[in-house]
DNA sequence: AGCACGCCGACT
DNA sequence: GTCGGCGTGCTC
């Protein structure tokens, strides 16, 4: 009996269809159904959302069409994954085909019915091994003290559990350790890891899949980020979507893989800005982990299971840390490394106190030398990939600014390049001043290449114990651009060859390196005294990770050193840091954002806009503005005055934002929500032409 | 978002 | 004479 479905397809919000389209259907199509449907030109794929309807009022009946077909093979998608999603677009100002589209593997919308057909019969074939829980776990190292009362703790947690470990407390252990439980508690159950970087999922991926794969096959681990090829990202949401992935690793997009089985989400360093997505839906993973496994363990309730929730951190969001205090959700502490081993001591260099120019201190290279005689390995950080941030001209006003945004290309000495890092431009460095004709053009700053250079100078003169030159390298963006070179360069480290790496907030990050002793952070004050107001507290995770990586080896570990050079000793961050004492700094931190009012006190969107013009952008936003008059909920939130980004031009785009706020995460809400179709209208206010888009960033990280 | 339709400038 | 620029409007 021919009847009707309402199908989501990926248009966006401002595209002026409903939530949803109606279509013919034969069959009554369940929710979660995929199908091919007519639209417009086009067939597209889309997900059947509610159940049978009638055509909707407005609609001409005569003009409905009908769905093209199911995409056979593929059960529904759940109902917990349509509520997740609608969830995410009315809390991220976004469309419920937008959101529901973008969380489905790209290739699902270009592969036709016979080729699907193929993908699903080969993945059929590679399937588990044994059956299941055929063989033993490899022996997993036993546990400390702290990991098994957290273990202990883990199943009586109710509320999402927030595990605060010092780096190196064998945080990944518990995460294994919880994933072994909750694997074997179900043979369907589901395990979802999420990870800050693609760079982290390998090595997290090899841990996994040494502990799983002897008892669930090799095919029970899979990874989900963008740096897969499509074909991989089909196989991996096939394989999770069917069940027969039991561990899903991955980055913020694998918040949204369907996992019917789904048991556990791990969210490790759960503090990573890299967890809120900066476009389309700008949405935090993090957050939708929480809301997930809330809404997964409200379905599982009547069969008397759950799904948990971990967010693992050494430095917590204030967030997290907030919601610990106020016991919405569960702290779980390891304060203690692994072995015993401290974290390194803290050497402040004060930089009023050093030779002018010096971008190394005396005492720190001193440190340096004797570390490199012992045989001691030193990492160097500095948040700044090429030689020099500028080049600037001695004689006139040049400067090297990028032609297409509102900043300055760097100096990539080995390439002799000037590149822009926000749009990519870049050229020949010119042999003189393009203006004045000066050939004194110099580099001002400095830039993990330029470091690497003085190091090399500056220690060619020291010898490792078996008499070698010292050797340093390097570590960033451009070095490990090439499939591999991330590894081969760690690999490199491990063996010992090299002696220093300098390198940008990459190599603090998660990489375990065994011998080094002494980490420096070579200029620390830009993020000290940045304008938004989350800076202090990135710093602060920054440097306490960084500190984690010296002195992993416990035999070492008592004479290992973090040293950080600045212009502001005196600054109450780095009395926090002396004691790494996060408690007290996220204290400190949190009383200040009480007393402003801002999150997790208060609640924050930005409405951004990118134009021709920065008039346009502007007209936008407060024509946006004056459209709010006597919406509901006004009078509760705070609309602030349209400003320009702090890089107000990229790529030839202008850019500018206003900050909306309240004290009520509810009222701003539902602000938004009246606020959404309103924006449409903005786009043509008579100012506004030459606007190209708009969002809504609902909890921006920075503002 | 796509994709069509539609109306004005420099090319085979 | 047409190819193609992107402005406006529509998609169940």
């Amino acid at each position: 009996m021919p009847t009707w479905s309402s199908v989501v397809v990926a248009a966006p919000a401002h595209s002026g269809l409903g939530p949803a389209l109606s279509y013919r259907s034969e069959l009554s199509l369940a929710p979660g159904t995929l199908v091919r449907v007519p639209l417009g030109a086009r067939e597209v794929l889309g997900v059947v959302w509610d159940g049978p309807d009638e055509p909707p009022p407005g609609l001409d009946p005569a003009l409905a069409k009908s769905v093209i077909g199911v995409l056979e093979g593929l059960p529904p998608l759940s109902v917990t994954w349509q509520q997740l999603v609608t969830f995410s677009a009315r809390y991220y100002q976004r469309s419920l085909g937008e959101v529901a589209l973008a969380a489905l593997p790209p290739q699902l919308r270009e592969l036709d019915a016979a080729q699907l057909a193929r993908r699903l019969k080969r993945r059929a074939k590679t399937v588990a091994p044994a059956g299941g829980n055929g063989g033993l776990a490899n022996a997993a190292p036993p546990s400390s003290e702290e990991q098994a009362a957290v273990l202990t703790a883990l199943p009586t947690a109710t509320e999402p559990v927030l595990l605060y470990g010092a780096t190196g407390s064998g945080k990944t252990e518990v995460y294994l350790r919880a994933t072994e439980d909750a694997l074997a508690a179900d043979t369907a159950a589901q395990v979802l890891v999420m990870v800050p970087e693609i760079n982290l999922t390998p090595q997290l991926e090899a841990r996994f899949r040494e502990r799983f794969a002897p008892l669930y096959g090799e095919g029970a681990v899979v990874s989900m980020h963008s740096g897969m090829t499509p074909a991989q990202r089909l196989a991996s949401w096939l394989a999770a979507h069917s069940g027969q992935a039991r561990i899903v690793l991955g980055t913020r997009m694998a918040v949204f893989a369907s996992l019917p089985g789904l048991r556990l989400i791990v969210v490790d360093e759960e503090h990573d800005p890299s967890y809120k997505s900066q476009d389309g839906a700008r949405y935090s993973a993090r957050d939708l982990a929480v809301y997930r496994a809330k809404v997964e363990s409200e379905a599982l309730a009547a069969r008397g299971q759950r799904c948990q929730v971990i967010l693992g951190s050494a430095t917590p969001s204030l967030e997290s840390w907030h919601a610990a205090d106020q016991g919405r959700y569960k702290r779980l502490e390891m304060p203690a490394r692994i072995g015993g081993g401290a974290l390194p001591r803290l050497r402040l260099v004060d930089m009023n106190h050093q030779p002018k120019g010096a971008s190394i201190a005396p005492p720190l290279l001193a440190a340096m030398e004797a570390r490199i005689a012992r045989g001691e390995q030193c990492l160097v950080l500095l948040n700044r990939r090429g030689y020099a941030p500028v080049l600037s001209c001695d004689a006139c006003a040049w400067k090297s600014q990028c032609p297409h945004c509102s900043t300055f290309r760097v100096f990539h000495k080995l390439d002799r390049t000037l590149r822009c890092h926000h749009c990519g431009f870049s050229s020949r460095v010119p042999r003189s001043c393009p203006d004045c004709g000066n050939l004194d053009i110099a580099p001002v700053g400095r830039g993990t290449e330029q470091i690497e250079e003085q190091l090399a100078g500056l220690l060619s003169g020291v010898k490792r114990p078996d008499g070698q030159p010292a050797k340093v390298a390097r570590m960033d963006a451009d070095t490990t651009r090439l499939k591999g070179s991330l590894e081969q360069q760690l690999a490199a480290l491990h063996s010992g060859e090299v002696d220093v790496l300098v390198g940008t907030q990459m190599v603090a990050k998660g990489h375990d390196f065994r011998r080094i002793t002494l980490v420096a952070s070579i200029n620390a004050d830009a993020a000290l005294f940045a304008s938004d107001h989350r800076a202090p507290e990135r710093l602060f995770a920054l440097l306490m990770q960084a500190a984690g990586r010296a002195g992993r080896d416990a035999t070492q570990a008592g004479a290992s050193e973090m040293w950080v050079q600045t212009w502001h000793p005196e600054h109450p961050l780095f009395a926090s840091l002396r004691k790494y004492d996060f408690p007290g700094f996220a204290a400190a931190q949190l009383a200040e954002r009480e007393a402003a009012g801002m999150p997790p006190f208060g609640a924050q969107a930005l409405l951004r806009a990118d134009a021709r013009t920065q008039e346009a952008a502007q007209a936008f936003l407060n024509a946006a503005a004056g459209a709010a008059e006597g919406l509901p909920h006004r009078d509760e939130v705070t609309l602030y005055p349209a400003v320009p980004l702090t890089i107000q031009r990229v790529a030839n785009v202008e850019r500018a934002q206003l900050l909306v706020e309240s004290p009520s995460r509810a009222a701003l809400q539902r602000f938004l929500a009246a606020w959404q179709p309103l924006l449409l209208d903005g786009r043509s206010v008579p100012g506004a032409r030459g606007l190209i888009r708009f969002a809504v960033d609902v909890d921006p990280l920075s503002i």
